[in-house]
DNA sequence: CTCAAACTGTTTGATATCCAACATAATTGG
DNA sequence: CCAATTATGTTGGATATCAAACAGTTTGAG
C-alpha cells in the first residue's frame, strides 16, 4: 500500500544525509518563489560582487566553494540578462573586473527583499532562537569538515613523502 | 593581495547560502573517501534497498526528494556493479521489485563502516552534543520548509478557484 | 633579463539532476 | 465492462557541476 512507512534505519541518524534533504527543500522552496526568478546560486553570485566590485571570476568561485569552470556558464547569463559587466583591469589582462550594471543592482535589491522575506517565515515557523543556533551550528559543522579534509591531505603527503 | 578579505554582508547569516557551503564540504569529504568508491545517494540507495526490499524506483525516488527520472541512471550503475537486481512482480508489472545482491549487501556493509568512522570523526570534532543538536536542527528546518511551502501551494490553488 | 612556473578564463567531456513527453500497465467511475 | 485516469519506468532536452587540458598573461628565481 502507499500508506507504509518505509524503513530508514540509521538514515536519519546521518548529517550528511539529513542536510541533502534540507538542501533539496530550500531549494524547491527557493525556486518556487515567484517573485525571485533567479537561481539560488545566481543571488549568491549578484550579492558578491556587489559587496566586493571589481572581484575576478576566480575569487567568485573560490568563495562559493565552486571550481573556476563553473562559474563561465553562470556569468554569462547574468552578462546576457545585462545585469554584469566583464571589464579587462589594465593591470592584469588575464582577469576580468566583475562590476553590478545599474539594472543588476536594481534586480539585486528586489531578490534581497524576497530572500529577506524567506528568512523571516523560515525563522517564524521553526523560532528564531532554533534557526539562529541551526545557524551557528551548520559553521560548526562547515569547519570540522575543513579540519577533518585538510588532516587528510596532510596525512596523504605524509605517506607520498615516505616514498 | 590574495590576502584581502572579501565582503560577505548578509550572505553568512542566510541559511540556504551556508546550508549550500556545508553540503559542499561534505560531498567533498565523502568523495575524498578512500575506502568509499561510491557517491553518497549511491550510498543512501543501497541502505534504502537493504532496508526496504523489494521497494520499486518511484517510492525510493520519492523517499530521497528526487524526481523518479533521476534514480534510472543510477540503478543503471548499481545494476552493472552487480550489487543490485531489478525484478518484474508478477502482481504489477510495470515497475521494478529492488533487491540487494550478495555482492551489493557486502559492498554495503564495507561502506556502513566506513560512513560510521565519519559520522564519529565529525562528532568529535564539532562535539557529540552540537552534532545532535544540529541534526534536530536540520529537521526541524525541514518541516519548516515543507509547511511553508504546502501553505504557498495552497494559497495558489486557492487563487486559481478565484477563475 | 629570461624562461620556467603559476595564474586566469575558457572549452570539452563526464555525471547528476530536473521537467516534459512517452509507452505500458493498472485502477476506477459510470 | 470500458473508457478515462492514474501509476511506473524510460527517454530526450536543458542546466549545473567537476576535472583536465588549453592559451594567453604575469610572476619570480637565478
Amino acid at each position: 500500500m502507499a500508506g507504509d512507512k518505509l524503513q530508514l534505519g540509521n538514515l536519519d541518524n546521518m548529517l550528511g544525509v539529513e542536510l541533502r534533504i534540507a538542501q533539496i527543500l530550500a531549494d524547491r522552496l527557493f525556486a518556487s518563489s515567484p517573485q525571485l526568478h533567479m537561481a539560488p546560486g545566481h543571488y549568491t553570485v549578484l550579492s558578491l560582487i556587489e559587496l566586493n566590485p571589481g572581484i575576478n571570476q576566480s575569487r567568485l568561485a573560490q568563495s562559493m566553494f565552486l571550481d573556476r569552470s563553473s562559474m563561465v556558464p553562470i556569468l554569462d547569463q547574468l552578462e546576457k540578462k545585462g545585469w554584469i559587466e566583464r571589464k579587462r583591469p589594465l593591470t592584469d589582462r588575464r582577469s576580468y573586473a566583475l562590476h553590478l550594471t545599474r539594472v543588476g543592482r536594481a534586480a539585486l535589491k528586489l531578490a534581497d527583499q524576497e530572500v529577506q522575506g524567506l528568512e523571516e517565515r523560515i525563522a517564524t515557523e521553526m523560532g528564531h532562537n532554533n534557526r539562529a543556533s541551526l545557524l551557528t551550528l551548520i559553521k560548526q559543522f562547515q569547519t570540522a569538515l575543513l579540519k577533518i579534509q585538510s588532516s587528510d591531505r596532510n596525512q596523504e603527503t605524509a605517506n607520498d613523502n615516505k616514498h
